[in-house]
RNA sequence: GGGCGGUUAGCUCAGCUGGAAGAGCACUUCGUUUACACCGAAGGGGUCGGCGGUUCGAACCCGUCACCGCCCACCA
């Protein structure tokens, strides 16, 4: 006997291993079947799992499961990333609480530490990866790090470097002061700060007196100054152009230029121009000809192309001591509180980056993004949502080279070495760069290696193959390439997935997946981003312990549209921990009544009414989960599986049913004990995507099973007299509604004799009620239903004790809503008719009684409605 | 500056092709009737952001405005 309550945590971890165990989650096993293939989007190896991840890999495990069940071989690819910088940082940070730093340890040791917090720290996610039942196949768990993997990344390095899309470049990027690495420009993040703008007056040369004044929010950069700019059309600066200005502080003569860079509607009108730290000035610089001059070391502190004073001075000091000299020397015209958008490192944003002069490597992005925009807009691969195709296309195509190196020490290290002269060698291995060296004559064989490291997002880009064994010719990579459907958040579509398609087109020469579901982000119960600082962060596997992995999965999966963001809090979970419980408790009724599944039971050859009718509605409900599910919309396939269970199954089925099981007739109770175990059993396979744990314990408690419900038949359920099933049923259901609703309204008593006298009724609607006469006096209560044609037609008269009540019953019933629709619209006409009367003062519409108004609204939405009945056979004639 | 999304019940949100506004939570009343009080029954509550338009008919289509959120670019 089942217990009262599903106890999610007594069988989670049993289920889980069960499942394991029994190779369900292993690909290939199916050797004949269509396969399917899912890449997860690699967590963090030393992250831990948030309400995002549990989104993502609820719907990827909802699409697994699905697909298994309807007999594909499926390949759920899991594994992690190494993160470069995010990793760097935390251990970086542990080392600090030691008293110890990465650069005291060096390079070797350091690494060494981050292999021993991965190895400590890494497993972590996968196992709470697990808690959510994911059914990854493990045993292909690959980490961006792994030899394999590593191995895809130097090959595509050197294919790429060979063909020349991979080049080292002297340029301004963006730069981490902190870190000590440049970072692409998708890793800054702008925010919004309140700043000055402040104003300096660069002197003349040789006009003492006479002054031009630029604004500038980065006062510390005029060091580096080169010249000053005006709009070749500024009548204001016309006469400056060609002569000099003496840059304050470093006295050096900088020339006054003219270039159409310069906005005479911004600042000033006059610009200064700073090569080395601003992206726009390096391009004035390079039309002019002008030098670079940098002032800045790799931490952030100026170096000494600077005056003496300066020197040294991190680069908000040095701000604070240029501002302070200027305004002793009279130069600072004025200061103006501005607010103004500020690059600051995308991990932590508390870094503000600079633009900084070095030596990068870049991957030459464009030929590529061709083909990656060619594919998705012949739909070779196809976003769902569509719009997000869009900003996919935006993004390509205006894309910059790529800048793929960061000096960091955890990651690829860059497949290059150079010799003592300087020579460079480009190879996938260390033994091939030597030999590569060797070959040339005279040449010292002593290889330096590159010690940058490439962008974690490198690694990533290969991820659909590199998984599958590339660049062998592995028989997953044959089976499984191209993948199926790339489930993933939106904030990832530069970063990842268009890197993926680049990278996939060029060397697969095939999209990396046919299908980009882009679903939404998880906020907090008050809609705000969830974060540490604010301490909102929902811990799904709080959730999870609370309420039950099922109940949390089902959320997600209700939560899933395609518009908005989604909140998630625990009401909503406990919510569905409620649903987990009806369903726990349908099952038990089920084994209380010895409902047992029946070996070969033909839904098509019931009998009864009722079980048509539940048959009917559970092939519905197959169906409409089914195609929600191929469609992608978790929403709509969780809220069909959610109503069929609790509205139909449970409230009206198995109500209807009592009497069936508990009355004489031993056949009618024989097949729907059938008809009921049979339902139930549709049931925990539609429902096992969703919420795998309890419909596989269930599934197991309620017979002899051949095999794990994992690995059972998805329902494909031919619909037996369903119209005719459901409408019979659904006429008693708004029957019985009907009689509840008169007797909450007339306040009967529970113990009360009441017995309903229909009158009126058509022949039919006695077939059905004799029919169903048993099960309408046990759910409406009634002691007794008769017939009688002396009351006026449309009516129903209630005997309840001494009272006899005739009401407006209606031929079918609902009394209530028909009056309060009644009700309703009165209040709207009488509304409507105030209101145009106070606009016109139409006297004549004053004197109108609103029941003409209501006739009037309901003959002309009488026939609209023909007009549109009439429509429909005409479109389903021509269909 | 460019683009995208949102605005529906007190709250969180559904509403696919235009056909009498839905769910869950919360609220009110009733209820220990052979699964379930993590339950059942019956209810209350909505000018579907505003204004125009198309249509016999609009939450849905078109135009426009407002507010909220996000992305990209710029930032002297």
């Amino acid at each position: 006997m089942l217990d009262k309550n599903f106890s999610p945590r007594d069988i989670e971890g049993r289920i889980y291993a069960q499942w394991e165990d029994s190779g369900a989650f292993r690909a290939g096993s199916r050797p004949g079947a269509e396969p399917y293939c899912i890449m997860i989007p690699p967590p963090n190896v030393t992250g831990r799992l948030h309400i995002g991840h549990a989104l993502n890999n609820t719907l990827q495990d909802i699409l697994a499961r699905f697909e298994r069940m309807r007999g594909k071989d499926v390949l759920w690819q899991p594994g992690t990333d190494h993160a470069g910088i995010s990793t760097q940082l935390v251990v970086e940070r542990s080392l600090a609480e030691r008293q110890q730093s990465r650069v005291g340890l060096g390079r070797e040791l350091f690494l060494r530490e981050v292999w021993k917090w991965k190895e400590e720290s890494g497993g972590a996610i996968v196992q709470q990866q697990r808690r959510l039942g994911a059914s990854c196949d493990w045993s292909r768990e690959r980490f961006t790090l792994d030899e394999g993997l590593s191995r895809a990344v130097a090959k595509v390095f050197v294919q790429l470097y060979r063909e020349g899309l991979i080049y080292k470049d002297k340029r301004l990027v963006n730069w981490d002061p902190r870190l000590e690495t440049a970072v692409s420009d998708l890793e800054v993040e702008n925010i919004e700060v309140k700043g000055h703008l402040w104003y300096i007056r660069y002197p003349i040369e040789g006009e003492a007196g006479r002054f031009i004044t630029i604004a500038t929010t980065r006062p510390e950069t005029m060091l580096g100054d080169v010249a000053v700019a005006v709009h070749p059309d500024d009548d204001r600066y016309r006469n400056l152009v060609g002569k000099y200005a003496l840059l304050p502080l470093s006295n050096r003569r900088i020339p006054i230029i003219a270039d159409a860079y310069s906005d005479p509607e911004k600042g000033t009108g006059a610009v200064k121009i700073t090569p080395a730290h601003d992206f726009n000035d390096f391009e004035v610089g390079r039309r002019h000809d002008l030098p670079l001059i940098n002032i800045l070391q790799r931490d952030g502190r100026l170096n000494d192309a600077v005056p003496a004073a300066y020197q040294g001075l991190d680069r908000f000091a040095a701000r604070k001591a240029v501002i302070a000299d200027l305004e002793a020397l009279g130069l600072l015209e004025r200061i103006q509180p501005i607010a103004h958008s500020v690059p600051h490192d995308e991990k932590t944003k508390t870094v503000v980056l600079e633009p900084y002069l070095t030596e990068q490597w870049y991957l030459d992005v464009r030929p590529l993004a061709e083909r990656a925009l060619a594919a998705v807009e012949a739909g070779r691969t196809q976003f769902v949502p569509t719009q997000w195709a869009n900003v996919y296309f935006n993004w390509l195509r205006n894309i910059q080279p790529w800048c793929i190196s960061r000096q960091l020490w955890w990651g690829h290290q860059i497949p290059v070495w150079y010799d003592a002269d300087g020579n460079v060698f480009v190879a996938e291995t260390e033994a091939d760069a030597l030999a590569e060296a060797r070959g040339k004559p005279g040449h010292d064989p002593v290889l330096a290696r590159d010690p940058d490291v490439l962008d974690t997002w490198f690694s990533s880009a290969l991820w659909p193959f590199s998984t599958l064994g590339w660049p062998e010719a592995t028989r997953e990579l044959a089976r499984y390439y191209p993948t199926d459907v790339l489930v993933t958040s939106f904030d990832i579509i530069f970063f990842w997935v268009a890197r993926m398609m680049m990278m996939g087109l060029h060397f697969m020469k095939d999209v990396p997946f046919h299908t980009v579901f882009i679903h939404t982000r998880v906020l907090d119960e008050k809609g705000q981003k969830m974060s540490k600082t604010k301490g909102n962060v929902v811990d799904p596997l709080v959730l999870i312990d609370e309420f039950g992995a099922d109940a949390l999965r089902f959320t997600l999966a209700l939560a899933a549209g395609q518009g908005r963001d989604m909140r998630i809090g625990p009401a909503r979970v406990e919510a569905n921990r409620n649903f987990s419980t009806k369903l726990w408790n349908a099952v038990r009724f089920c084994e209380m009544n010895r409902c047992q599944t029946v070996p070969g039971f033909d839904p098509a050859r019931v009998e009864l009414i009722v079980n048509k009718w539940i048959i009917a509605e559970t092939a519905a409900a197959g169906r409409d989960i089914t195609r929600a599910l191929e469609e992608l919309r978790f929403n709509e396939a969780a809220s069909a599986a959610y109503q069929f269970v609790w509205s139909r199954f449970c409230d009206w089925y198995l109500e209807l049913i009592k009497p069936v099981l508990g009355g004489g007739d031993e056949t009618h109770a024989a097949e729907t004990r059938a008809t009921t175990a049979w339902a139930r059993d549709q049931i925990l396979k539609l429902l096992h995507p969703f919420m795998p744990f309890i419909t596989e314990e269930l599934w197991a408690q309620t017979a002899e099973r051949d095999a794990l419900l994992i690995i059972s038949e998805w329902p494909k359920i031919a619909p037996p007299a369903e119209q005719e099933a459901r409408a019979e049923i659904d006429w008693l259901i708004a029957l019985v509604s009907g009689v509840r609703s008169v007797r909450n309204e007339m306040n009967v008593p529970a113990a009360a004799r009441i017995e309903l006298v229909l009158t009126g009724t058509d022949a039919t609607a006695r077939d059905r009620l004799e029919r169903n006469r048993t099960s309408t006096t046990t759910l409406a209560r009634l002691s007794s239903i008769s017939f009688a044609d002396s009351v006026p037609r449309g009516s129903a008269q209630f005997v309840v004790g001494d009272i006899v009540a005739a009401l407006p019953l209606g031929d079918v019933i609902d009394l209530a809503k028909e009056r309060a629709r009644l009700e309703k619209e009165l209040g709207h006409a009488q509304a409507e008719i105030a209101k145009i009367d106070a606009k016109l003062g139409n006297a004549d519409f004053m004197a109108r009684a609103p029941e003409d108004v209501v006739d009037e609204q309901k003959e002309r939405r009488g026939e609209a409605e023909a007009l549109a009945r009439r429509l429909h056979e005409a479109v389903s004639r021509l269909a």
